[in-house]
DNA sequence: ACCTTATCTGGACATTGGCAAGATAAAGGT
DNA sequence: ACCTTTATCTTGCCAATGTCCAGATAAGGT
């Protein structure tokens, strides 16, 4: 019941669905996708993934729900290894986990975000976008001391600075951001740190 | 050579597939698009739109291009009817032509900006999308007094001010700005302002 | 009139997602 | 131990899709 012996009943394979998933989501991109790809690269049949996803929505939920997970821990990564306690260092580096993580898994963004293929009532995907937007409004929180969900000022905040990266990275991706697009690293984050104190003030 | 007659040689076959797909997008969302129901939609065989565009990526392309006008049409029209001078105000009006196009053609939006299926490469496509970009940095070369194509800080704010608008359509689009979701037009309208107002100072 | 070119049709093929029926294994009750 | 139930996976099937190819049809130039 260990690996690659057993025919039947492989073991754990919705895990190892959502991961062949992930690979062929960032080879082929959304439009894409295949589902009796996947199938295959796990080297099953190809409707075994309906009995644990559904349908192709299905998996995509999942995917994108498990992108949400990651999303947030990106942002508390780069707050983890920052050494301020200020709130507005700590809201860049919310910033710039965000960034990180559309550059690390660009098509995985592109699903959470701008796909129609994914089953947006999901409730388990509900709950994980929701945590990653709590997480950005505990930040402005912090930073203007009140509740985003208490005072419509630091909503419009909460609004802008997510509007403002977001809108960053997705133009980035879109290839459409020209001078940015051939920056290095360091000078394309110091460039967002420029842009995006514009929101911080 | 008028209409409906001719079974062969429609006349303007290309502007014709290129109003039913846009149609079509409309109506199933880019990953739903079939390049057959276009045909099937215009009246023609499944192949016909092949000799004019290529393949599916190639009218995808076109029909982005056209979205592109649009939208620069879009801001030139908020522009137009924008009683005031201030750069400022001519800024904030383009955020909210930019605004009125992607909630008038959400899905040729998603096309234009996050589609993995239109060839990014078309020079038409490049154009346009290009004289779209020109007019926001015109904007703010009238708003600071130099060409963002020469100063780096005025770049920074075209940066700033496109990624904000395009973040607030795009998150508004993808359904995960619950608060903003739910107001009507007029709210919606003066909170973007709140909003816009944070990177316009 | 003839030839060239542009435009459109129709058939073919591999691939896809989803459905239904069946095979195989695990679990649970007696 | 045995039998039943349930979960898991396979196989065969269907309509639909994108793209290629050979042809039919029209328009234009010579």
């Amino acid at each position: 019941m260990t690996e690659e012996k057993t025919a039947y009943h492989h073991g754990d394979l919705r895990a190892a669905l959502l991961g062949a998933a992930e690979t062929v989501l960032a080879d082929t991109g959304i439009e894409g996708f295949s589902l009796r790809r996947v199938a295959r690269e796990v080297g099953v049949s190809h409707s075994a993934p309906a009995h644990h996803f559904g349908d192709t929505q299905g998996l995509l939920a999942a995917l994108a729900a498990e992108g949400f997970r990651r999303f947030l821990a990106a942002m508390q990564r780069r707050q983890a290894v920052c050494t301020s306690t200020d709130p507005e260092d700590l809201l860049v580096a919310s910033g710039l986990g965000y960034l990180d993580f559309t550059q690390a898994a660009p098509a995985l963004f592109k699903l959470m975000f701008g796909s129609d293929r994914v089953d947006t009532c999901d409730p388990d995907l509900e709950r994980h976008a929701s945590a990653a937007f709590d997480h950005l409004a505990s930040d402005i929180a912090r930073l203007r001391g009140v509740s985003p969900y208490q005072d419509q000022d630091a909503m419009a905040d909460v609004m802008a600075s997510w509007s403002m990266v977001h809108g960053f990275a997705s133009l980035l991706l879109s290839g459409r951001m020209q001078p940015v697009q051939h920056m290095t690293e360091v000078e394309r984050e110091a460039f967002f740190r420029k842009v995006f104190a514009r929101v911080t003030q």
